[in-house]
DNA sequence: AGACTGCG
DNA sequence: CGCAGTCT
């Protein structure tokens, strides 16, 4: 308005008469900003302009235009609304983009900065951010108004809530938001790692701070204010200094492992290429399915492996495995297969994330999953391979700094001890009291015989069904995992919960609980809700039951481990060692520190006691027969941790 | 069961 | 977007 002097909503039809050189637009030849601003305050828009000057052009002589410009204007009639729609922001366009929930200033370390400045020589540029960060608010804001090129509006300071009072572009500081993300996920986990938009449209409001107080007003109704101010809370700053931290990644090593497997996958590639006699796409299961048997004519295995639902072969590991006798070809497959989802995956990106000091951040968050897990991206490293000698040397390349040591803590079996807990089976609960191994002790009763009469194959049936209890499986997910008749799968089934009586009858009471409420809780009162469980789609319940016996056991995993990083971290704080010992990993039941080497043992001791003590020393000051036992092992680099 | 990533 | 494959 002082600029122009006219309302910002003319600012079109006045660009659409001067034109606008920064966005290319022509208007009309021969009219300045003067005579665009005496043209747009007497006559209003171009349109309203022409109608006037039609009808009555005197008027346009007695505002003092000369008839030079009378004539541009008859002239370039066409032109001047044309250059108007250049200048109209439209605001009908499909945008999908939205503003990051977190702007780069917000949670900017001003230390990373600096040093990546100092690198670059960025000098001014430093001067100029330490000044935008170091001035107060109001200052801040007069920047980012220069900035942006457009003053802050005093009409917004009016409307704007006290939070907002600092913040000029309505941005909560990252701290509250990341509590009010977490909170809205305990309220409905469905909604993993909510942004700001799930937040405000949770809330049903536009603003930050009504949003923030109305979640976590709702938290408290739903009970979820312990789990939110004993478990979650106590370790955001944790998790946010184990990415902060990062791990040291041997960039070498990896640049060695990706040429030493890159060989041999171009060797496979050949070997494959020369048995199919034809050079195709290895990767693309369509080809693959297509060359093996189409072209080569191998059979087709009857069960799975015909066309699927998009009319292609099958291609998976486990129907290729049974097709290894057929053709050579297939081990090399096979083979090739492994390489490339270790490079493709792991060893060409990992090192490639990892900054100049060779520390990777990838994120953990800890409102990720569902369940009440964490997750990990940007790289994963939750799923760093170990099943295979090819895939564990990946671990390698994950090292200590010098003078220090990777320790990895681990529960060990802690589902299973949290069903003994939950279920407070007999027979369960005894094998882990006693300290057996557990996969001995459930073939023991199922088979009848003594433990040390209970041979490989048994143990392997047992721990199959150990983990199908953990995922609500039923007999036909049995039977695929274990081999065999569907009689056998179903016999073996229900000799299991005949022994195991506890285990079926609280399973039976999650379900219909699940059933009544719609939702299960942890031991802690985590909560996860199943719209599902009442479906009439058989797939749909199913799974919804399958999901609803599983989530409170491995959220209660969930919730002892997260107590387990609030507890080692205060411990070792108290102990004056934060500064020799970090987190840098959590993969659901296990964590791993750097440590430094002077402290090796003490921190072993406080680390695995804080562990082992979560369940009594928690709010519930809960007491059981079931001992968490944690194992723990040290190494240089990770694949040497066990 | 719960995740994440790469590929076509 | 679905499949395949890595982990707990």
């Amino acid at each position: 308005m002082a600029r122009f002097g006219f309302k910002p909503a003319l600012l079109p039809d006045y660009k659409g008469l001067r034109g606008d050189t920064s966005d290319n637009i022509k208007g009309i030849k021969g009219i300045g900003e003067k005579t665009a601003t005496i043209l747009i305050t007497n006559f209003g828009t171009i349109e309203e302009m022409y109608k006037k000057l039609k009808k009555n052009p005197e008027l346009f002589t007695a505002a003092g235009c000369s008839p030079r410009i009378i004539e541009l204007l008859k002239n370039n009639e066409e032109e001047a609304l044309f250059s108007k729609t250049l200048a109209k922001i439209r605001l009908d366009a499909p945008v999908d983009f939205v503003l990051p929930e977190k702007t780069f200033w917000e949670n900017a370390d001003l230390k990373k900065i600096e040093t990546m400045f100092a690198k670059f020589e960025f000098r001014s540029l430093f001067i100029r951010l330490k000044n935008f960060f170091g001035k107060s608010e109001k200052a801040n804001e007069e920047e980012f108004s220069r900035v942006l090129g457009s003053p802050a509006q005093d009409s917004f300071r009016e409307r704007a809530q006290p939070d907002q009072l600092k913040n000029p572009l309505h941005l909560p500081s990252p701290i509250k938001l990341q509590e009010v993300s977490i909170a809205l996920w305990l309220i409905n986990s469905d909604i993993s790692y909510p942004k700001l938009d799930d937040i405000l449209l949770f809330a049903q409001v536009d603003n930050f701070q009504t949003a923030y107080d109305y979640i976590l007003k709702k938290l408290k109704e739903d009970n979820l204010d312990k789990v939110y101010s004993e478990i979650e809370k106590p370790i955001m700053h944790v998790v946010r200094e184990m990415e902060d931290y990062g791990i040291l990644i041997d960039k070498k090593y990896f640049k060695n492992l990706s040429e030493e497997y890159h060989e041999e996958l171009d060797k496979l590639t050949a070997k494959i290429y020369k048995i199919a006699g034809i050079e195709f796409n290895i990767n693309s299961p369509k080809q693959m399915g297509e060359v093996l048997f189409g072209k080569m004519g191998i059979r087709v295995p009857s069960k799975s492996a015909k066309k699927g639902a998009s009319g292609n072969f099958s291609t998976k590991v486990s129907i290729l495995e049974d097709l290894e006798e057929e053709n050579p070809i297939i081990k090399e497959i096979l083979a090739y297969r492994e390489l490339q989802k270790l490079l493709s995956t792991y060893i060409d990106v990992i090192p490639k994330m990892a900054g100049t000091d060779s520390r990777l951040h990838a994120k953990f968050l800890q409102n990720g999953s569902t369940t009440g897990r964490f997750s990990s991206q940007d790289p994963n490293l939750q799923n760093l391979p170990i099943k295979t000698e090819l895939g564990k040397r990946i671990r390698n390349g994950f090292i200590a700094q010098k003078g220090h040591k990777l320790c990895a803590f681990d529960y060990s079996q802690i589902e299973l001890r949290v069903v003994a807990m939950l279920s407070g089976d007999k027979k369960m609960t005894q094998i882990f009291h006693e300290g057996k191994d557990i996969h001995l002790g459930v073939a023991s009763f199922v088979f009848g015989v003594p433990i040390d009469k209970v041979d490989k194959e048994m143990r392997r049936k047992a721990k199959v069904i150990n983990f199908g209890i953990i995922y609500g499986m039923g007999v036909s997910a049995l039977r695929k995992n274990l081999g065999g008749t569907r009689e056998e799968a179903q016999k073996f089934y229900d000799n299991y919960f005949n022994q195991f009586s506890g285990v079926r009858d609280y399973m039976e009471k999650v379900k219909v609980s699940a059933l009544k409420n719609s939702c299960t809780e942890t031991l802690f009162g985590r909560r996860r809700y199943f719209p599902n469980i009442n479906s009439k789609i058989p797939f749909l319940k199913n799974m919804a039951e399958r999901t609803a016996t599983n989530a409170p056991v491995q959220g209660t995993a969930a919730d002892i481990i997260k107590l387990a990083i609030r507890y080692a971290d205060e411990d070792l704080k108290k102990a004056g060692l934060l500064d020799r010992v970090h987190l840098i990993l959590q993969i659901h039941d296990e964590l791993v520190y750097e440590v430094d080497e002077s402290v090796l043992e003490k921190v072993d001791k406080i680390i695995k006691n804080a562990m082992q003590g979560v369940l009594e020393r928690s709010y519930l000051h809960y007491k059981t027969g079931i001992p968490l036992e944690v194992h723990s092992g040290c190494g240089d680099n990770f694949g040497e941790v066990k």
